[in-house]
RNA sequence: GGGCGCUUAGCUCAGUCGGUUCAGAGCGCUUCCCUUACAAGGAAGAGGUCGGCGGUUCGAGUCCGCCAGUGCCCA
């Protein structure tokens, strides 16, 4: 890149110059021959590529990028991988709708499938492998559609260290740590009841849960009791009927205490069922008593357990009534009443069961409507239900209060920005009811890699796991064998099946420290990065992401995974809605990248503090990008100065020349040294600020310097943003006007000037290439040797030292009073003024007596009158040359 | 129902230890200025009972309590 500054500076173009610039000379490699303490590693969150590109992803992403360029010119070695996260149901989604296909894992595989040109309807059955083909040929599509949009938002990720969360790598740490889960008593096997989605026909976690409001209604219920009263309950799930297997009263309801421990009969189903008593009914619920089923809401799963009831499933997989009643239903019209429901859907059967109620009589009334919380899964949209199935677990700490326990420390040891995020943790750690749900009855995902022996007549001992070496991994149960079995053996009485199901995607999500730092792959690389420094990410996956990556950490490492959460608020639209797709309000990326540049999006992203959501505002951008363009001009003016001194020569020789400095292969050429900087003494040459108000500049340039770093030190990158700002604007506004016409001048004030002006500027422009890497990169390439990314980040011992801020101060006050007298006057800034008289107390008058001359060249003041009068503030009256 | 935030100018938001950097910034609006870094610019101006009430204090935007509105997390 040449030097010097272009006629007419611009911002076009310097995404493609400088984003191959980068990349051609490898700014943000990772030198892995750093030592642990000299390392920043970042555990970036892999966004779900199968979603669509919005500002939020710029937003936070930018949040991290701050972080990483600022610890990169502090001289940490920034481990800053990236990760996309395609694993999972919402890319299968996507690939039905994409393509118009639906899983079947009993279609036979084809060679060389061709998916539907356009989408198919109805959706066409295909195999698994053929499905998981086109899941990962989409996958690689959105993939780099998101690698373009982070590389030219100006992400310093070394994207040699990428990964997908379905990569071979993935699969093979998340199996591993699955088996090291297993071979520890941590992962474990259960014929429970489970959260269902009866839409994708999979198991939920409860981390995936989300209440939503639905309108029901409660249906009151008469059960016979053994003396020939009746007891009346009250439920929103009549269709549940034949499924109850207990009522239960709380203890301290006296309305029901004579009835606990006798045993009523059901309506319709007559079944015998006893009256128990738990704590958890709620006397003031309905009747104060509830039917128990197996199973209609979470409660009930709580009564079945403690109360130890007996299991009576109705509910099917698809979400539709058994087509065979319980078999200890047994009373004739009880099976002729299934029999009416067999093979329903809930709200069908729920319609049918209260017709067939009313006839019998035993419903009381009419049914009352009312608003309740059902549970969904996140991504569904049909209730819940539960059904007792074998699955996988996870020790979460649901089950077991010491574990508990841990993972509550780890959640303070964890540092927090910001610091009431740990809170939501807490909460969420305390509220666990259940161990974590790993397996997934899905396709799209890393294997459950284990397989169970056949029994003699072909039937799977689950009991007896086959688990794969560490070494084979990754493996996939349903078409590699077990150790000590051939593949013919599969499905074979005698033999082995593999376990169909795939783990959750958190479960692989929740390994990306150990999968970027190259646990078992690459320990040298391990013990440079491992734990890492931050984890950015959003406030809404607390519970997944930060939980599960805390759980795995500690079960496998006993140790945090990283030492900071760094949290990101979201970005809201103008209304203070939530962006997402589904309400329509979201603003894409590209086209603002376009039309204002990167640098302009980043002024926005980073103006937005740590943990706050932020409403999307587009003049935010305009404020940026006229920032840059500013910057540029700036640097633009101050090295044209120098560019017309006759001393030329001797600045050449002041400013520092590339170091020789080979610490990294990578960016040997790009490294300088920190105390050449400034054309400080150790060049050589003496530093020539001199003027008093050239070291005034100087004074409040240190105090920027250790401002933005102490909020950067604290991850406060907005604040850094918002002061190093300020000083620009006001940097520009006064102090390069009170030196202009001195800066032009071949002598020693002269030369103060532009010293001080490139001193500044040098400063500066490293203060902002956090947040405007294009910009900053483009001003530094006109006059200095290598990136500015690799720069150290500006020190207060840099600059000469001993000015007196009042100087500076006195003399843009009075600048700003002559300019408000000649705006008010309606007259041009360049006017005249026939004389200022300025009365202030005595310091001030003193301080501004060291800027005086440049305070009348700045306001072209013919004659400044001073007088002293400590009562009153510095006060300006101006008179302006006659028109 | 419990927990955690937020409420400051028309809009978006700063405001760190309670006190002469405390009432601020930018946008928008109004006026003026093509001046040799910048007209996609610059200079200036107007605007607010700091959500409400009460308390602590010599002093409260700031600390405490209650209330209202709003958002999120969890039941």
């Amino acid at each position: 890149m040449g030097r010097g500054a272009p006629e007419r500076p611009t911002l076009d173009g310097l995404e493609a110059r400088w984003g191959a610039y980068w990349e051609a000379h490898g700014v943000y490699r990772f030198d892995r021959r750093r030592g642990r303490d000299e390392v920043f590693s970042i555990d970036t969150p892999p966004p779900t590529v199968s979603g669509s590109l919005h500002v939020g992803h710029v937003f936070s992403y930018t949040h991290t990028d701050l972080i990483a360029r600022y610890q990169r010119m502090r001289g940490r070695e920034v481990f800053y991988p990236m990760g996309w996260d395609d694993n999972g149901l919402p890319t299968e989604r996507r690939v039905q709708n994409y393509f118009g296909v639906r899983c079947d894992p009993s279609v036979p595989h084809k060679e060389n499938f061709e998916a539907p040109a356009t989408p198919a309807e109805p959706p066409v059955p295909v195999g698994r492998r053929n499905f998981i083909e086109l899941c990962l040929r989409l996958t690689a599509a959105d993939e780099q559609a998101f690698e373009d949009l982070y590389r030219r938002l100006g992400l310093s990720v070394d994207w040699r260290h990428s990964y997908t969360t379905i990569d071979e790598r993935c699969r093979r740490a998340s199996q591993r740590a699955f088996l090291r889960n297993l071979a520890r008593g941590e992962a474990y096997q259960a014929e429970a009841p489970c959260l269902w989605d009866v839409t994708f026909r999979t198991a939920v976690a409860q981390a995936e849960l989300e209440d939503r409001a639905r309108p029901g209604a409660y249906h009151r219920l008469a059960f016979a009791r053994s003396d020939g009263g009746t007891v009346e309950i009250e439920t929103t799930r009549p269709e549940m009927l034949a499924a109850c297997v207990a009522l239960v009263a709380h203890p301290d309801d006296e309305r029901y205490s004579r009835l606990v421990g006798s045993t009523v009969r059901t309506p319709l189903f007559d079944a015998e069922v006893p009256v128990l008593a738990h704590p958890l009914a709620e006397p003031a619920k309905g009747t104060g008593i509830a039917m128990v089923c197996t199973f209609g809401d979470t409660a009930d799963v709580t009564w079945w357990r403690e109360l130890e009831l007996p299991l009576r499933p109705i509910m099917g997989a698809d979400g539709r009534l058994l087509a065979e009643a319980p078999a200890d239903l047994d009373s004739a019209g009880g099976r002729a009443a299934y029999a009416e429901l067999a093979g329903m859907g809930a709200n069908g059967a729920r319609r049918r069961i209260a017709e067939l109620l009313a006839e019998s009589g035993a419903l009381i009334g009419a049914p009352t409507p009312t608003s309740h919380a059902v549970k969904f899964f996140e991504k569904g949209d049909r209730p819940l239900e539960i059904i007792t199935t074998r699955q996988w677990y996870l020790r979460n700490g649901g089950r077991d209060l010491p574990l508990r326990a841990e993972l509550l420390d780890r959640g303070v040891e964890l540092a927090w920005m910001p610091e009431h995020m740990r809170t939501r943790y807490s909460n969420w750690v305390e509220g666990l009811n259940g161990d974590w749900l790993i397996s997934r009855q899905r396709w799209f995902g890393v294997p459950i890699p284990v397989w169970y022996a056949l029994d003699g007549d072909g039937r799977p001992m689950y009991d007896r796991v086959l688990v794969p070496a560490e070494a084979a991994l990754p493996i996939d149960p349903a078409t590699d064998a077990p150790p000590g079995f051939s593949a013919s053996q599969q499905g074979q009485p005698g033999g082995f099946i593999g376990d169909g199901d795939v783990m959750d995607t958190w479960a692989t999500s929740s390994l990306t420290p150990q999968i970027a730092c190259g646990w078992e792959e690459d320990p040298d690389l391990f013990a440079r990065t491992f734990p890492m420094d931050v984890r950015p990410q959003a406030h809404e996956i607390i519970r997944t992401w930060l939980f599960s990556t805390v759980v795995r950490a500690h079960l496998e490492h006993d140790s945090l995974p990283w030492r900071r959460a760094a949290i990101s608020g979201w970005v809201l639209d103008p209304d203070r809605k939530k962006m997402s797709k589904s309400k329509g309000n979201v603003v894409t990326p590209i086209g603002l990248l376009e039309t204002y540049g990167a640098d302009a999006v980043r002024y926005w992203a980073a103006s937005g503090r740590p943990g706050t959501d932020t409403a999307f505002d587009e003049s935010q951008i305009k404020v940026g990008r006229r920032l840059a363009i500013k910057l540029l001009n700036l640097t633009r003016f101050v090295l044209g100065l120098a560019g017309a001194e006759a001393d030329d020569e001797a600045a050449d020789a002041a400013r520092p020349t590339a170091a020789a400095d080979n610490e990294t292969a990578s960016s040997s050429s790009l490294r300088r040294r920190p105390e050449s900087i400034g054309g400080n003494g150790q060049a050589g040459v003496e530093s020539r600020e001199t003027e008093p108000l050239d070291l005034a500049l100087l004074a409040d340039l240190g105090v920027l310097i250790d401002g933005a770093t102490e909020a950067f030190e604290a991850f406060d990158y907005a604040r850094a943003l918002e002061r190093t700002e300020r000083f620009l604007w006001d940097f520009a506004d006064n102090y390069v006007e009170l030196v202009k016409n001195r800066a032009y001048r071949h002598d020693a004030g002269g030369a103060s000037a532009r010293a001080a002006l490139q001193t500044a500027l040098d400063a500066l422009q490293r203060l902002f290439a956090p947040f405007l890497p294009y910009a900053c990169e483009e001003a530094w390439s006109w006059w200095r040797d290598g990136s500015i990314h690799r720069a150290p980040w500006p020190q207060r011992d840099e600059l000469r030292a001993g000015g007196d801020p009042a100087v500076l101060a006195a003399a843009a006050e009075v600048l700003g009073q002559v300019r408000r007298a000649k705006s008010e006057a309606r007259r041009k800034l360049r006017t005249p003024v026939e004389q200022a008289h300025v009365t202030a107390p005595v310091e001030f008058l003193s301080a501004l007596a060291a800027a005086q001359p440049d305070l009348c060249d700045a306001g072209n003041i013919l004659d400044l009158q001073l007088s002293a009068d400590s009562d009153s503030g510095p006060t300006v009256q101006v008179q302006l040359a006659a028109e």
